[in-house]
DNA sequence: TGGGATTTGTTCGTATGTATG
DNA sequence: ACATACATACGAACAAATCCC
C-alpha cells in the first residue's frame, strides 16, 4: 500500500515547505520588494536533482498555496493574507450592537468598525427558469426574478460578490425601483417594506464551501491552488406570511475571512469585535494528535 | 500580460473537462465497476501531444478536483459525494423541532432523520498554553485545559472530527467525568450543569475554511486536490455570569457537508430538512454574467 | 501460481518560448 | 542586446501497481 519510492519531489517539497514555514527562506518582505526562493536552476544543484523534479516539488508547493511563481522574476512565499470577520447574526434578528445604519452590509452583515465598504454599480437582469433559485423562493421553474448583482468592497479592496434575487411581481406591484441599476441605499428590504409591506420576520442562511468560477478567481485575485477557495452563502429571507420573498447568494474569498454567527446572550466585545486578537494560528494546532 | 501561447496542455485539460462535464467520458459505473478515461497513450495519440503533455493536462485535472489517477488501474472521473446537510442553529436557542434528543449531536447541530450517528472512544488530554483556545476561553496564556476529541461517524462514514476544551477546574471541582475517556450520553453541557450548575445561555460560532492536515486527510479520505477542503468551526459557549466555558472545535469536510442557520420565524420544513430537493448545481450559476 | 501486458508514477535530459530586469 | 527565470513541450527510461490469461 505505502510507496516504496519516497519519491524525491515529494523530499524536495517537504524540505521546502519546512524551510518555508520556518522563516528560513524568503522570510519578511525586505521593506523595498519581496525575495524570492532560490532559483531552479539553484535548487536543482542544491538537491542533486533535475530541474524536472525540482519543478514538481514547486508545482505541489504553488498547489497547496505556499508560493507564487511568476515567469522572468522568481517564485514567492505566499503572505498570508490580512483576515476579514464578518457577523453575519448578532443577538436579535438584523443587526450587531453599534453598527451603522442604513446600509446595505448593514443588513445583513457586520463588519468590523473604520473599515470602508464601497458598492459597484447593480446588474440588474431579469432571469427565467433559473432552478435552484426558484427551489429557494418556491416558485414554479418557470418563474422569472428579478437579480441584482453588486460587486462590493471593502476599503477598495475585492470583498465580495453578491446577487439578490426577488420575484419579478415585485416590480410590476410597486416596487419599480429594483429595476433599477441603482444601489438601493436605505437598504432592499427596508425599501420593500415601504414600498410592498414585505417585513423580514425570519432568514435562513446556507454555507457552502467551492473552488472559485474564472469570475470570481479574476475579482478576488485567486489562482488554482488549494488555498483559493470561496465561500457562498445562500440567505433567504421569509416575510410574515410565511413565504420567502428574497434570496441573497454572497460568494465570499475563503482565504481572507471568516464568519460569525451569535445566539442567546454572547458577551458585547465578542459581538463587536469578533475573532480580536485572533492569530492566523489554526486552533487544529491544538487538535492534532492521532 | 496576457499568454501568447495557448499552451497545448490547457487545451487538452479544456477538452477533456468539456468531455467530462458532458458525460461524455466515463458516465455512470457500469454496475459492476467504474471506466477509467482513455489511457495517457490513447490520450498520446488522439491529441497528438506527447505524455508529458497529457500528463500536464491530467494534474491539472486532479488537482482541480475532476479525476483521480490510481497506479496500474487508470485515470477516474471523480463522483460528486452525497451532501449532508448541518443545521447549526434552528430557531430557538438550541435544537431543531423534532430532532433527537439527548444525544451529543443534538445539543451543537441537528442532522437529518434516519441518520446514524456513531462516535468512536474519547481521547482525553490535559493541555497547557495552547494560546488559541485560551484567548477562546479568556484564560491566561499558562491555564490549563481538558481537550476532549472524537472521531463521529454518519451512517459509518467518517464525518466530523471534534475536540471540546474545557478549564481544567472544572474536573477538580466536581466534573470528574470529563477526564473519562468515554463518552458522556446526556451531553457535556448537561452535565455540566448538573455537576457544576452551569448553564449555556448563549453561543458564538466562528466559521472558516482551509486546507486539511495530514490528519484529517486520512480519516475523510482527501487528496490534494482543490476540492479537498474542510470547514472548521468554533463554537464558544457562554454561561449566566456572561463567560466562556467551553471550546468545541469541529472540523468537517467542506466536499460533502453544507451548514445551515436559521433566525427568526423560518417555515418548519425548512428547518427540519434543509437543502430538501437541492440539486447540487450551484446558484452561482445562475449568478454568473460578466 | 506465474508471468507478460497495461497503466500510472518518477526521473532525467534537452530545447525553445516568454517575461523580466 | 543580454542574462536570468519560469513556462511549455518533446523524448526516453525505468519503477510500481494492477490486470489478465
Amino acid at each position: 500500500m505505502a510507496r516504496m519510492t519516497p519519491a524525491r519531489w515529494r523530499d524536495i517539497a517537504d524540505d521546502l515547505r519546512r524551510r518555508i514555514e520556518s522563516g528560513d527562506l524568503a522570510p519578511a518582505d525586505g521593506a523595498s520588494g519581496r525575495r524570492p526562493l532560490p532559483s531552479e536552476k539553484d535548487l536543482e544543484h542544491h538537491y542533486r536533482a533535475s530541474r524536472n523534479t525540482v519543478r514538481d516539488a514547486l508545482a505541489w508547493l504553488r498547489q497547496q498555496g505556499y508560493v507564487v511563481s511568476e515567469q522572468g522574476k522568481g517564485t514567492f512565499v505566499v503572505p498570508q493574507p490580512d483576515i476579514v470577520h464578518v457577523t453575519l447574526r448578532a443577538a436579535e434578528l438584523g443587526l450587531a450592537p453599534g453598527a451603522r445604519s442604513a446600509e446595505w452590509y448593514n443588513r445583513d452583515a457586520a463588519v468590523p468598525a473604520h473599515r470602508e465598504v464601497t458598492v459597484s454599480q447593480v446588474k440588474v437582469e431579469v432571469q427565467e427558469g433559473t432552478k435552484v433559485i426558484a427551489r429557494y423562493l418556491r416558485a414554479g421553474s418557470g418563474s422569472e426574478f428579478i437579480s441584482r448583482h453588486q460587486e462590493i468592497f471593502l476599503d477598495d479592496q475585492p470583498w465580495v460578490l453578491q446577487t439578490s434575487f426577488y420575484p419579478l411581481e415585485f416590480a410590476t406591484s410597486g416596487a419599480t425601483r429594483l429595476l433599477l441599476p441603482r444601489d438601493i441605499p436605505e437598504g432592499a428590504v427596508a425599501y420593500l417594506g415601504a414600498a410592498l409591506g414585505y417585513q423580514e420576520v425570519g432568514f435562513h442562511d446556507e454555507i457552502k464551501a467551492r473552488v472559485p468560477d474564472e469570475n470570481e478567481k479574476r475579482f478576488f485575485s485567486l489562482g488554482d491552488s488549494a488555498a483559493s477557495i470561496v465561500f457562498e452563502t445562500v440567505r433567504t429571507a421569509y416575510s410574515a406570511d410565511g413565504n420567502p420573498f428574497r434570496v441573497t447568494v454572497t460568494v465570499w474569498p475563503a482565504d481572507r475571512t471568516r464568519l460569525h454567527y451569535n445566539d442567546g446572550k454572547v458577551p458585547i466585545d465578542v459581538l463587536k469585535a469578533p475573532g480580536d486578537a485572533s492569530t492566523d494560528a489554526t486552533p487544529a494546532d491544538d487538535t492534532e494528535s492521532g
